[in-house]
DNA sequence: CTGACTGCAAACGTTTTGCACGGTA
DNA sequence: TACCGTGCAAAACGTTTGCAGTCAG
């Protein structure tokens, strides 16, 4: 794992403490909304400002450090840009996982059959986490 | 294609002429957005609220006729519920197609992987459709 | 006729903007 | 020191809600 002051010198932003915490969060937690960044953001900065984790999320993005994710039913959430993968949603905990599969073959076939020169994929699966499978076993 | 009335009452929804409509620029457009739904719609029934067209949307969506899609880069857009596809977004002109692929090796990967217990899939692709590879061709 | 639907206006939550101050490089 | 980043407040969006009048079944 790189330093995050590296991280963002490399892309050009300046390393204020506010920015570090958000990069530091990011890694914690994979996938996080703006709400909890505030949140949390405010234990140890207290008069953070909303605005604040927006513009830097959004500089973030614009400079390829972090991408947002859409997710059906609820609020986007913020991660650190990194190889290729899909996202897995709980239905009943709503954890979020990332998986890494080979999706050569699908684009493939949609290049094929669409005529399209397809640049980037986003793959979302819905269903039942395994814990989650467990506990309605064990409660049935 | 089905009698839109039929449709409606199928869903346990009156068959008001602003439900009509709807259902209508949905068969029309294929995908639309709740601004692009309002604008048309206002030239046929000037009066019309954004309320009325959000209460009818989420209605549908409640009942199954009709789902949320949501985009990278922009505002969700708004489908007829059809047999499962996936999403393809061009670039350069925004069009959205959909195309209908088997999906079922990639969700068995995924299942196995991850031990999640997948319902429902949500796939889209970014990249340049045929007519604007060749407008680009012809350009350079 | 009755409950559901519409249009309007106000409220709401989220995101963006402008500006003065403060901190990084 | 110069510029970029921060926090605050206000504004701009997008969406939802409550209500009174209207319409479909």
């Amino acid at each position: 794992m790189k330093g995050s002051t590296v991280l963002l010198k490399e892309h050009e932003l300046k390393a204020t403490p506010q920015r570090l915490k958000i990069i530091s969060m990011l890694h914690t937690h994979g996938h996080i909304s703006i709400e909890d960044l505030y949140n949390e953001m405010r234990k140890e900065f207290p008069s953070v400002s909303l605005a604040t984790i927006y513009k830097n999320i959004n500089q973030m993005i614009q400079s390829g450090l972090v991408q947002e994710v859409k997710l059906p039913s609820q609020k986007p959430v913020y991660e650190l840009v990194k190889e290729p993968h899909l996202h897995m949603v709980c239905d009943k905990c709503h954890k979020i996982e990332d998986i890494v599969i080979g999706t050569e073959k699908i684009i493939e076939e949609a290049e094929k059959i669409s005529g399209y020169k397809i640049l980037e994929s986003f793959i979302t699966l819905r269903g039942i986490c395994p814990d989650c499978q467990k506990k309605a076993a064990e409660e049935a």
